[in-house]
DNA sequence: GTAAAAATATACCAATCGGTATATTTTTGC
DNA sequence: GCAAAAATATACCGATTGGTATATTTTTAC
């Protein structure tokens, strides 16, 4: 077997306790949580990852995986940067009750639970928005460079308001319990790609 | 003296607690959070309010306030239909400081935090997630029927994709530290009202 | 000003929190 | 298969949680 038992055991831990954290809350998830759902116990947990700020964190990594993933799919899937922009989107449309059962966009919980009163968690919701942004602005540029995307939009601004846009729509289709509201909104902003970025000759 | 020594009290605690359950979410606000930011001992705040829940009820209903009276003050202040839509995000880009001091928008946090585990408070912020949803799209309605707005555009579509980018906006402004960015998302959502609503003739 | 009522403080409760030292079990390498 | 090492379980710790019964203080109404 190419893992060790711990291995095996802490990715084991992780997919399952992952999805209690994003729905819950990280602080409001206790350790009696931890170990009911996974069925170890509190020594198990610490031999495995030292307390529960480590495990916190290593659940956070892996839900944003996810979306991450997706992305690099999606840009590998896609040679031009419409198609990179609007696939991203399908993408989002696709996973959204994948999304809304594990609790939501990872990014936005953490951001949300962080944001005043917990730096450390607060800094890493902040690196994985800063990435995304930089992520989107870069395809972007490249559609600028490349052609097919209209020279004058500001690139940066762009992105801010595509993720915005996707972010507050999961918020929104989450908390009316309206999955088609997040789908209207997905299609406005195809929509948007398509007539404010996209040069149609 | 108009109001009685409880509820001046009752309107003091809630002032003072409100921003500290927006900020660091209503669960993990604790009573010692509470005691000593008010000054009052336990015994008080129960007599008060007989239990945390009741006092982060209305803390929540008060957090909301402030951003319902921007909209109740900005319908006033403008007759058009047109004029709502933008006075209202100017009243978002004028508070976006007092908001993110506050801890965000209320209604994002509230949401997120019961979103999964909290039924009670997850019907509270879908009830004014709602009434918001209502209230925008009624404005576009009127603009149609008043010949302002293009009868074409989906009311109620439009309204949710005007919600998300607002809620969106403040998320990524608060998570990046960056309120330039919330401001910039708030001009192109003026440019849709402008473009895609608007008839000019 | 005084007595009744309302508001606040004090002192407690059981339950739960995250965490740890140690004992026991299981896995690993030979 | 056996000994060393790794992983897990058990039993505990002090601190904190929300909540309450009761005592004390303050406000109110007359």
């Amino acid at each position: 077997m190419t893992f060790s038992k711990s291995e095996r055991t802490k990715k084991r831990i992780i997919e399952t306790v992952a999805p209690i954290f994003n729905k819950k809350g990280y602080q409001s998830t206790a350790l009696s949580d931890i170990t009911t759902a996974t069925g170890l116990t509190k020594g198990a947990i610490y031999g495995n990852f030292g307390n529960k700020e480590n495990l916190a964190e290593a659940c956070f990594i892996h839900n944003v995986k996810f979306l991450q993933k997706g992305l690099q799919i999606t840009w590998a899937a896609n040679p031009s940067s419409i198609g990179k922009l609007i696939g991203l989107l399908n993408f989002y449309h696709q996973n959204y009750e994948t999304v809304a059962n594990n609790g939501g966009c990872p990014l936005m919980n953490v951001a949300v639970e962080a944001d005043d009163f917990y730096p450390f968690f607060k800094e890493k919701a902040k690196t994985i928005l800063l990435n995304w942004q930089s992520e989107i602005t870069s395809v972007i540029k490249e559609g600028q460079n490349s052609g097919e995307i209209k020279p004058e939009v500001d690139a940066a601004n762009f992105a801010n308001f595509y993720i915005a846009t996707i972010e507050g729509g999961i918020l929104i289709a989450k908390t009316a319990n309206d999955p088609a509201s997040f789908f209207n909104i997905i299609e406005n902003l195809k929509s948007l790609v398509n007539h404010q970025l996209k040069i149609t000759t």
